[in-house]
RNA sequence: GUCCCCUUCGUCUAGCCCGGCCCAGGACACCGCCCUUUCACGGCGGCGACACCGGUUCAAAUCCGGUAGGGGACGCCA
């Protein structure tokens, strides 16, 4: 084990979302790689708005990824004590003090100085007051006002501020419950964090960071701010640009494969490669490859991701990941086709399993209609005859593989002057109901000789009908 | 508004630190061709970018300055 720890802070206010995820996998990355420490801690600090329900749903996301935590999680609502304890040293040191103006009063002044275009920040009103008059206050951290904090970003360099720009900001409120900024220090110093990896949007509160580990006398970890992910509008990613929550990819069928691989190219990059197994994604990633500006998220590239991962997945397993896609068709497996077989017809042909679900709808419910627009390049005559040939040869044989029912379909063709698009279409529509399928001979592999027939048979009996 | 950050094909990016190998490479998407009993897969090819303006230099995507655009932060949320 390596000295370095690291960490994944999320606040249990929603579900695990991409962003958070490849957060997650960057801080879970440099832990392998290096052999240090990965924890997890749920940021629930503001009591009204963390769920239970969050927390779990989080930690569901996690596991799906296979990110996986060596400590934790630990919930910064169990270390109130801790936190006050602090405040008191802070307090007691004189770096902090009780301020006395009411939030309506700090609103107030904000909505001015942002109207009169100044930047909006406490004015010190109780900065230096003495008196120790009675009702409710908050305490802030006396924030040194002259000269700048700066500190090297592992991945955007040296970022400084000026302190002028800082405020005194508040670290505990009214309630007595500590704020987000101080709970972070804290927690990141005692857990003795060595590298904080975290959403760019936290660039601004480093500096503030930074001054209180120094007011505390903590070491200051090194920092690396990774950039955002954005929506194809070059908006924040949400909601309305379609799915955002890890656990909803599962539910449209992705392999956790396929989106870790996603993510991991996502503002980070390794020469020309594209493809990472965890293994080589462990063992290549580095934090200063990371890149600077924010990306988009790009759906197609995911679904080229998943098709490739699909495609090289064990069939036995994508059958396993496939069933709940099944039974939400209410399709049961039971009586049908083996669906490992069937799995290896499809797995050429789906981007998602939500894709091959739908495509595999046709192995256990026999088609009730069929793709009239298809017949209709054919006239009636002939497709009878097909089917009366095609049926006469199956009957005759045995269906063990692909390949003698290929060359059964040839012998067809020759047999009556016809091409294989003239036998095979029609023939497809009688096991499908349509046109887009398996090649003929893996259905008829898959269905099994009499069932082939049964369907061939029910197709007859429709255009006899006609 | 103020501060911080960012800027290479539509998108993800390589190259930038250590100027010439870059009239900028790969991938997704898109288009075309081939393969083919359908749909796909696959193969081949095409389209397509250094935000802009100045400077330094024999030479700039790469160094310097400015401009524009985008994002983020400005909470008793995290």
């Amino acid at each position: 084990m390596s000295e370095l720890r690291v960490r994944f802070a999320p606040s249990p206010t929603g579900y695990l979302h991409v962003g958070g995820a490849r957060t997650a996998l960057f801080n879970w990355l440099l832990a392998k790689k290096q052999g240090g420490t990965f924890i997890l801690r749920i940021e629930d600090t503001d009591v009204e708005r963390s769920t239970k329900e969050s927390v779990d749903a989080i930690l569901d996301g996690m596991k799906w990824l296979g990110l996986e935590w060596n400590e934790g999680p630990f919930f910064q609502s169990d270390y109130f004590p801790l936190y006050k304890e602090y405040v008191q040293k802070l307090l007691d040191a004189g770096k902090a003090y009780k301020c006395y103006c009411s939030a309506e009063v700090l609103d107030a002044k904000r909505e001015l100085a942002m109207k009169e275009g100044r930047k909006p920040k406490y004015d010190g009103t109780c900065r230096e007051r003495s008196d120790q008059p009675e009702g409710p206050y908050v305490i802030r951290f006396k924030a040194p006002r002259d000269g700048a904090t700066s500190f090297d970003d592992l991945i955007k360099g040296t970022i400084t501020f000026p302190n002028e720009e800082l405020d005194d900001l508040i670290i505990q409120r009214t309630d007595g419950t500590p704020t987000y900024n101080f709970c972070v220090v804290i927690d990141d110093a005692t857990m003795k964090i060595t590298t904080v990896i975290r959403g760019d949007d936290h660039v601004n509160n480093t500096p503030r960071q930074v001054q209180l580990y120094e007011a505390l006398g903590f070491p200051v970890p090194q920092f690396a701010h990774v950039p955002m992910i954005l929506g194809s509008d070059k908006a924040r990613l949400s909601k309305r640009h379609g799915a955002t929550s890890v656990i909803a990819y599962r539910d449209m069928g992705y392999l956790p494969e396929a989106l870790m691989n996603y993510l991991v190219r996502l503002g980070w990059s390794c020469g020309d490669d594209e493809i990472f197994s965890r293994a080589e994604m462990v063992q290549k990633f580095d934090i200063g490859s990371i890149g600077r500006s924010a990306s988009v998220f790009d759906p197609d590239k995911l679904n080229w991701l998943n098709a490739h991962y699909i495609k090289s997945c064990d069939p036995e397993r994508l059958a396993h990941l496939l069933l709940p896609h099944l039974s939400s068709r209410e399709i049961t497996t039971l009586g049908g086709p083996d669906l490992v077989a069937v799995v290896k017809t499809l797995q050429e042909r789906a981007q998602t399993l939500e894709e091959m679900a739908e495509r595999a709808v046709f192995y256990y419910n026999a088609p009730t209609s069929y793709d009239d627009a298809a017949l209709a390049k054919f006239d009636s005559s002939h497709l009878l005859a097909v089917f009366a040939a095609v049926t006469a040869k199956l009957a005759a044989v045995d269906v063990p593989d692909v390949s003698p029912i290929d060359a059964l379909f040839k012998v067809v063709c020759s047999e009556n002057g016809w091409k294989m698009g003239q036998v095979g279409q029609p023939v497809r529509i009688a096991l499908s109901g349509g046109t887009q399928a398996p090649g003929i001979a893996e259905i008829v592999v898959v269905l099994g000789g009499t069932e082939t027939i049964r369907r061939i048979e029910k197709m007859q009996g429709y255009l006899s009908g006609k």
